[in-house]
DNA sequence: CTCTCTAGTGCAACCGGGTTGCAAATGTTC
DNA sequence: GAACATTTGCAACCCGGTTGCACTAGAGAG
């Protein structure tokens, strides 16, 4: 299976037309098992330009092709949506965030406990939800005692 | 009651001395329903400088007098701690993140569900919880028809 | 194939909030 | 009151996100 060709398909389905460089970032982000930052995705490619990420994750957002992750980290994250059937984001899960090494990990297994129908107060409506655990990560534990 | 004395009380056990600049701070966080930034803090009191504000409220964090909530508004807010015995904050509640105004409010009427304990992977060390949830806010929707 | 027009890109500058250095001001101790 | 430490205000800095603008690449018409 040719993964530029799924990449490709995904962006055609958002009706996002597939440019060279639109094609590494959402490979990038294929290729990531977590969600990434800006200044992430410019480490990874050292030929894109900072403006030109930038331009194409708000693209992405606004094509619904990735959703945005508020981590505690003061700076946005980036994760290709699973259902790109959904107008929004329906793949809630938990988000882990490391104060070690300032990553962000998906937590597939565990769901976002939903409180926003049942409880909120009157007049509140609610578009998202955001729960995110911090802490120390696996990796970082087991390379520091601390 | 003279909320000025519970405000020096409160800085006195936390072993921080009470000048009349942390002494406003603590009196605009203790007057306030919501958790605040350092930008609100700073349009409340025009007087106090940004850095001093900046510098009280990391003092603050440090001796446990205000946390740190983590909205997804890229600034981080503070809150009286309520529970000033514990080393950190017990005190855990719901968040409401107003994207229209800009506000944040606390649902103490909802509880954290807590994952942390239970379900995190293997490695995995929590230190805090943040459930936030995104949306307008009562007073915004009953503005605002849109 | 070429021209024209639009979309996409890189560069550089900008912006806003947090952060820091430093010197003046304030407070504390003897 | 002198000597010292703490606190504060100002200004500069830093860093990541954002924007303006000119250049380039690509799509469509002829």
């Amino acid at each position: 299976m040719d993964t530029n060709q799924q990449v490709i398909d995904i962006l055609m389905h958002g009706e996002v037309r597939p440019t060279a460089n639109r094609i590494v970032v959402a490979q990038l982000l294929a290729a990531s098992s977590r969600p990434l930052s800006l200044s992430e995705l410019e480490d990874l490619s050292d030929t894109l330009d900072k403006s030109t990420i930038f331009r194409t994750l708000s693209l992405f957002r606004d094509h619904h092709i990735v959703h945005v992750i508020d981590d505690g980290s003061a700076c946005p994250r980036y994760e290709l949506c699973v259902c790109p059937e959904h107008e929004d984001n329906d793949d809630r899960h938990v988000h882990f965030y490391c104060e070690h090494c300032h990553k962000s990990f998906c937590l597939h297994d565990i769901p976002v406990p939903d409180v926003s129908n049942l409880s909120l107060p009157k007049g509140y409506r609610a578009t998202s939800i955001n729960y995110v655990i911090k802490g120390i990560c696996a990796e970082c534990s087991s390379r520091h005692i601390e």
